[in-house]
DNA sequence: AAACAGTGCTGGTCTAGTCCAGATAGGTAA
DNA sequence: TTACCTATCTGGACTAGACCAGCACTGTTT
């Protein structure tokens, strides 16, 4: 047991990511199923699932709950320091953006909402969810919480769109100073569920707080990514 | 098994989380043994370790290696704009750190430094491995590498210190421009051995590319973060 | 006091299965 | 054609054990 590769779940590992990389597994492509694999390397399940479980925790692969592991498909550059919203920044990179409403509606804020957009207790809040797709793939699950006195009537608009570009027309507001915070955590109930992958996987938390250009607090947003869909890069002068 | 809560694993779960949210299970102390818990739980060690893991993907507990499990001390906040090292950082926040170096050397460079440094193939760099601790508990794995013309000597220094510290006392360089790059990710195999965590812990990629106040790059980080130690902030003016 | 050898405890790794629930595709009936 | 049903395939969850290697403590020897 001294020699790495004489263990099971690295010598797994090493032989599926040698795959990867030599194309053999193509990105986006379909691994065989666990009991496949297990019969192939002569183990047992367990063992095979904790070798998927380490490239997965790698971002090698990914699974779709009850539909099996995927290769995953090269990370998003996501540049906190160009303000461009999830459309663009996809789409800049030659992938193919989509966007889906989950649900919006005012609400009564959560105590956490209440302190990020400095709001009195039980302060209603407009909370907007969507799921958001890179080339099809499930990989953004983002809360967005909007302080209802800057945005009467947003609710009526068609929220598919970038909401974003939904301030700039609709409304005049643009934005100018914001806080970012990550936190590597896994995903939340909610997102897991909205991204379809089973409760406890590795992800990515970005919150952002947002002023617009008169610097007053307008919105914050909780974006949970999926945590092999994104590199976050930042530029610092 | 609609119910959450019925299932074993979310059960284990939620009572140990509950049990560290009340301040039962103080940070830093130990959780009783897997077996125990299995009995305790009435489950098998492979259901109960499944919880563990669980709780450790969100960062609540963490491992050392053939010692036990422990609750996570709070994370540390990693601001990327206050360009403060590491000791200042840890310091301001009340915390207790040290540095440890693993290795220092002038060698030749891999590919991938070549490309950060913009060095000509089979350049040579200094590497100076790391490893840091906050109150004592291993948390961050550094490899520097340094474009040697910039720093003739500094081998000969104590490099237990804060690097920073010794580019300005020293060398008359400050950090200008800084490029980050984050990437969730597990941690590499050198990473997980200086930290002493398994291999294919969850971990938090940072690559730094420093420039100096003239504007000329003089070199860079890989820093291998636990997950669970720090959370980052940005503000974006 | 210091060095050493046990010894029990811990997590790390692995076997060989079982049963369940959601996803999928093929076929059948309206 | 369309709607539905059903058999099969997938991963998800779990049981009940096993052996190994490194850690920490204890008691003995030098």
């Amino acid at each position: 047991m001294r020699d790495e590769a004489t263990k099971a779940v690295t010598a797994i590992g090493q032989v599926l990511q040698e795959q990867i990389d030599h194309g053999l597994l193509a990105a986006g492509s379909k691994l065989p199923a666990e009991r496949k694999l297990s019969e192939l390397f002569g183990t047992t399940r367990i063992t095979v699932r904790e070798a998927l479980l380490q490239l997965e925790a790698q971002g090698q692969i990914y699974r779709e709950e009850r539909r099996g592991w995927f290769v995953s498909p090269p990370r998003l550059a996501y540049n906190l320091m160009q303000r461009s919203h999830f459309h663009a920044m996809v789409s800049a990179q030659g992938r193919e953006p989509s966007t889906e409403v989950i649900s919006a509606r005012l609400q009564p804020a959560s105590a956490a909402v209440c302190a990020w957009l400095q709001l009195p207790a039980l302060s209603s809040v407009i909370q907007i969810c969507r799921s958001r797709r890179i080339d099809g793939r499930l990989v953004l699950y983002v809360e967005h919480y909007l302080n209802p006195q800057f945005f009467p009537g947003i609710l009526e608009f068609d929220l598919n769109q970038s909401i974003t570009e939904l301030y700039a027309r609709h409304f005049d507001l643009h934005y100018g100073r914001v806080r970012f915070e990550i936190v590597p955590t896994s995903l939340s109930v909610d997102a897991a569920a909205a991204l379809r992958v089973s409760v406890g996987s590795p992800g990515l938390r970005i919150a952002r707080v947002n002023y617009d250009q008169h610097g007053r607090l307008i919105d914050c947003d909780l974006e949970f990514w999926r945590h092999d869909a994104i590199h976050v890069g930042v530029d610092v002068v």
